[in-house]
DNA sequence: GAATGTGAACTTTTTCACAGCG
DNA sequence: CGCTGTGAAAAAGTTCACATTC
């Protein structure tokens, strides 16, 4: 484990790993080697062994990582062994969809408010376990005492960067944007962006659409 | 433009250029330079340069690159100038959200078949503008008969291997997965995965959450 | 024998820095 | 001038291969 010079894509194959790692358990799995980790990811076995190296000696020669164990460790490096309270803001058609996502908590995100600004949508029933959706006014005193740290943008475009603001402002730690744009955020502010014409662009390329435009 | 040697990275990042360039030109900007685009996506100007150099000669010295061209050059880089059929297979929450989604026509993808195996969502209605939702069974026939190119997956994690197995042989060209499962797929075919947790992990690391696990 | 952890070699990607053009 | 395109240098990331451990 070297102190400070882990490369960002090591860190981002760690989700990965801890996700696999987890149909793994699933399938009554107790060990499993690299090669067989990497094979399940198309990754090397080698690079398997280096990403996880990083942070620690998991390993047993001759065995392999013990599942249930790398697990943990997994979730710990992640920050995600403790619960996290997250929220989402903007319920339209896409944040009423992933309000409805049973996936989140079994991943230690806990969804404990929903925001919105449109009155008509604003539903303060406190019943059930159905989560009202509050207004955005109410967005910094709920961050505040829910202990919220992430929030799922999920408003349109031309409102995304104005709302943003608004969830720094509130005391958000981090945010997952939804919206097609690129947000302007403090420098290190940590931003993840789902962007679904992105990824279809991406295909699109792959499909050998990818034409290399033949210059001038 | 060297002929086969351009990074995956700079690939990605094309996309971002193009989602900018239309931000930009939405602001009626008529050019644009290296580091003003860079400036907007938090790159290096010489990494702007240097991507869009992979694909061809578009900028002019003194001046920068023309935003309406520039569009045009890289949409045809990405295969997007043209329009591509594409498919949602899952309607649940997700599915549902997204077949509501207008955002993709814009982007040249044009959503022509939903699908599901569940007979009470089942709609054929051809009526209105309403995608109706269709059976599995008819998948490779519709995927035939619309040119279908890509789908977009959204069941859950359980079915989602054999779903896109049935899509693959129904002649689908690349999937948009967003079950939280590695999918296995002939080799080069084309993926992409959005995984909310994943996204959500990469987060809460970043928050500090990023213990190195000490080990042992 | 099986499989890890790791320094060293290698490959890829990014940054630098500057010639050259409008 | 201002700004591109691009070789060369630097940095980052991946793979190799092997000593080591169970």
């Amino acid at each position: 484990m070297k102190s400070e010079n882990i490369p960002a894509p090591a860190i981002r194959r760690l989700s990965l790993y801890l996700r696999q790692l987890e149909a793994f358990r699933k399938a009554d799995r107790r060990t499993v080697s690299s090669k067989q980790l990497g094979e399940a990811l198309k990754l090397t076995d080698a690079q398997v062994r280096k990403d996880l190296a990083y942070f620690g000696q998991f390993g047993h020669p001759g065995i392999g990582y013990r599942v249930e164990d790398l697990i943990n460790q997994v979730k710990k490096i992640l920050g995600t062994d403790k619960p996290c309270n997250i929220s989402i803001v903007g319920a339209g058609h896409l944040g009423q969809a992933l309000t409805g996502y049973r996936g989140f908590s079994k991943k230690g995100f806990q969804l404990v408010a929903v925001f919105d600004n449109d009155p008509n949508k604003i539903n303060t029933s406190e019943s059930a376990d159905a989560i009202p959706i509050q207004p955005m006014t109410e967005l910094a005193e709920t961050v505040d005492r829910l202990e919220i740290r992430l929030a799922i943008l999920c408003v349109p475009a031309e409102a995304a960067q104005q709302v943003a603001d608004e969830m720094i402002k509130a005391g958000i730690r981090g945010i997952l944007n939804f919206a097609p744009v690129s947000l302007a955020v403090p420098d290190g502010f940590p931003v993840a962006g789902v962007d679904l014409a992105v990824q279809l662009e991406q295909l699109s390329f792959r499909l050998g659409g990818g034409t290399t435009a033949e210059a001038i």
